[in-house]
DNA sequence: ATTTGTGAAAAGCTTCACAGCG
DNA sequence: CGCTGTGAAGCTTTTCACAAAT
């Protein structure tokens, strides 16, 4: 199914970035070695990735800076508006409608929700926090494409489920738990429902991510090199 | 390098979290098909994942789920506790900070560090935010296993050397760079410098997140089938 | 001379079928 | 009879060597 390996997709965000931060150096031209090294890969790695979406570059002279970002741009379809909303607005929730970097390229969170009396009916960021039942009705008024859910994990399913009904095309998920692409009543034996027939799911799990330090730190010989040498 | 798959550990860290939840609603016995369902993965990957550490089941029987639960905290390496600093208290520190989660297996906050004056001096979570100048002082006086980086992209690779210089087995990497393994002085072409020798780093990256998501939206044919069946 | 792009080999990971045990 | 544990097969991903291009 996977024809292009999902580690590649990780590691072109990676090459983009540093794109980015070449530019802002006005460094115009790199190369596979060059990328290679700031992104702790192989340069075989860099070409490879390189080579699922397009041929970029000039053989014996390296990237034009300008010209591969641009294109790691269309390939990775942030050369388009995303429209976002994120789904528990807790301490974790304002921190990420805070945190900067997420409006480069147009993602604009355009509705914030939770269920807390507290928190719904507040500003963050200059929008209005709604409460979740309001979901469906804002969805069908304003073309959302992602959900951001950042709700405890016992609310994580029935959440995600709401963004399934109405309408998102991708969830990232903050909560610790598995989201499980199926309607909530029939949980257990269960068909794939339509609301969810073709929901992506990403997930960004910080507590996740800490057990697998505790692990590498305790078995560091089982950890991949994290910068591979390059050959003479 | 890698006899284990990394992403076996993920996986590990998944029925974890399951087990922890069937304890909680006092199931006592489950079994890799069931397992395999909650996780999203298949039976068959459940038992060898298990297999890699160890013989945890009864044939005909399944696993009991207070044997297993203990068996992969031990694995994991969660049964010992770790003391872990936070460097960057803005509000994705801060929020890291007040995560519930991170207290379950003994993960302890016992340093907060940041730059601006407006933070330093603050209480968070009850501990004081310190200067990062005097995180190797800190870290003479206590033992630290892990520093967290909560600190803007363009300050994470001297954060990340100052952790490393203080002795710290590893860091979990929040912000949207990668970290590189050497001194900051010969950044370049280089030698993997004693410091860093066996610094472990995990990266936790909600912008690349949001990316690899907007990508698979446009291309859901990409992504491998997030629940796959079981065999008859 | 240099560096990309790529088919083929090697390595790694997942799936499978069934032996092994209760 | 049921479900785990596991060697081997099958598939995916990475590494490699070198032809192609400038």
């Amino acid at each position: 199914m996977a024809e292009i390996p999902t580690a590649a997709i990780s590691r072109l965000v990676t090459y983009l970035r540093i794109l980015e931060s070449l530019e802002l150096q006005d460094v115009s031209r790199t190369s596979s070695n060059d990328l290679a090294e700031r992104a702790g890969v192989t340069a075989f790695q860099v070409r490879k990735d390189l080579a699922y979406f397009g041929r970029f570059g000039t053989r014996g002279m390296g990237y034009t800076v300008p010209i591969l970002k641009r294109e790691l741009v269309r390939v990775l379809g942030l050369n388009r508006s995303w429209n976002v909303v994120i789904v528990g607005m807790g301490r974790l929730g304002q921190a990420i409608a805070n945190y900067p970097g997420a409006s480069d390229y147009q993602f604009q969170y355009v509705g914030l929700f939770d269920v807390h009396p507290d928190l719904v009916g507040q500003q963050v960021r200059g929008l209005k926090v709604d409460h979740i039942d309001t979901l469906s009705e804002f969805t069908r008024l304003n073309a959302v494409d992602m959900g951001f859910l950042a709700v405890p994990p016992e609310r994580a399913q029935d959440a995600a489920q709401a963004l399934a009904d109405a309408g998102v095309k991708g969830i990232l998920n903050f909560a610790p738990t598995v989201i499980q692409p199926r309607g909530a009543e029939r949980a257990g034996q269960q068909e794939i429902s339509d609301e969810w027939r073709g929901v992506i799911v990403e997930n960004v799990d910080f507590l996740a991510g800490m057990k697998r330090l505790a692990f590498y730190i305790l078995n560091p010989h089982l950890k991949d090199a994290p910068a591979p040498e390059e050959p003479a």
